[in-house]
DNA sequence: TTCGTGAACTTAACGGCGTTAAGTATGGGA
DNA sequence: TCCCATACTTAACGCCGTTAAGTTCACGAA
């Protein structure tokens, strides 16, 4: 008999009904805006029962959260295609900053914030650390190692951890910045992707064995 | 009869008894360990004792800032002597670097979160906008025309924001991830100066003009 | 010398927050 | 029919920033 099953099934549809709340007011405001008793007052629920589908406020929003992780980690799978490691890092690069442009406060989240996460290895590998289809740093550094063995950087960089991070923290910033300070009127700010485009065209040339320049 | 010179005086006092209570818990701790009812009790006052010296909490630890951004703005003004404008860029970036780690908590606050401040026109005039010496974009910015001016960079780059901003996004990546993300066991993260070192001297390289390379 | 005043401070409270403990209704299984 | 697990609610705790109202008291004027 269903039972058991419909059940499940109706525990499941309040579960989403939560999530969903607790969606519409993060992507509008953020983190703080998501309030246990303001996601319970949408869905005309008493706060209390939320902790009956999450352990707390921070697992509710971390789940919010690791839908748009997958498009990030889609994304960069469309790039796989490219064949040239220079050109695929750009891409990379481009994707990146479209990641961060669209969903600002999940970027605020995953990467803004000191996230005391403490997790084991096995863990890690079970959420698929190291792995390019799963792990958007391990897609970079893969593209970074194959550069250096196709011998398209110039011939002193050789650590892909250094390369790839600082890469990272290039892209990472352009986005932070715009994130952190898009509405303080004191800078003049240029449009951010203009901005991102020149930093990862810079730095992948800076990196690159020179050619014809 | 200097009564009311001392009246002010003793008001300073507790307003500066106030600012050190509260920065010893910002610095270990961050914004959000710096409750009112906390530096109250280290300075044995009651809560609401602080709001006869402070508007609000922001207004308070906005003053805490105050100090470390002219700590900042004092990095910069040492590096003023160097004549060669790329090396200036390299010199700022470091300096840059080392203000974000020596000061995580004052950084995040000022580069890391959002800030609704409006200011005015006539404020921000006031408080050295534009003015190299008191405004570190406006130092990096002035670097940055010298360069452009001395031809030192590829001619491709003629937007001096641009290129500020650029300059800035970057180093700006590499302190503000690792501030957030320091503690995260998930990267295995090479050492922050490495980092920007590659970052600074890649993006500097790549929009000087080539020479001998 | 007394009195009024104003500044510095406290007590009490408000409305918010995340979270927990204890109680209640209900519907399926024995 | 009765039992009990499950899904929920009510009430409360201890935080938070902040405000309103009250208290204390040294000073300056009368």
């Amino acid at each position: 008999m269903g039972i058991t099953e419909r059940r499940e099934r109706e525990k499941q549809e309040v579960r989403q009904r939560i999530l969903d709340a607790a969606r519409e007011l993060f992507v509008k405001d953020g983190y703080e805006a998501v309030t246990m008793r303001k996601v319970a007052d949408a869905i005309e629920y008493s706060p209390t029962a939320l902790y009956l589908h999450f352990k707390d406020k921070e697992a509710l929003i971390r789940e919010l959260c690791h839908e748009d992780f997958l498009s990030l980690a889609r994304a960069f799978q469309r790039i796989a295609r490219e064949p040239d490691p220079l050109e695929r890092l750009r891409k990379i690069g481009h994707a990146y900053v479209d990641f961060g442009l669209t969903h600002p406060n999940h970027y605020r989240l995953m990467f803004m914030t000191e996230r005391g996460v403490q997790t084991t290895d096995e863990e890690q590998k079970e959420m698929g650390k190291g792995n390019p289809t799963q792990d958007a740093y391990a897609f970079l550094r893969a593209t970074v190692v194959e550069a250096l063995l196709k011998e398209k950087l110039r011939p002193e960089f050789t650590d892909p951890d250094l390369i790839s991070q600082a890469l990272w923290a290039g892209v990472h910033g352009v986005v932070s910045l715009h994130v952190a300070m898009r509405h303080d009127s004191w800078m003049d700010w240029k449009p951010v992707r203009k901005v991102a485009a020149l930093v990862t065209d810079t730095m992948v040339d800076g990196l690159a064995r020179k050619k014809d320049r």
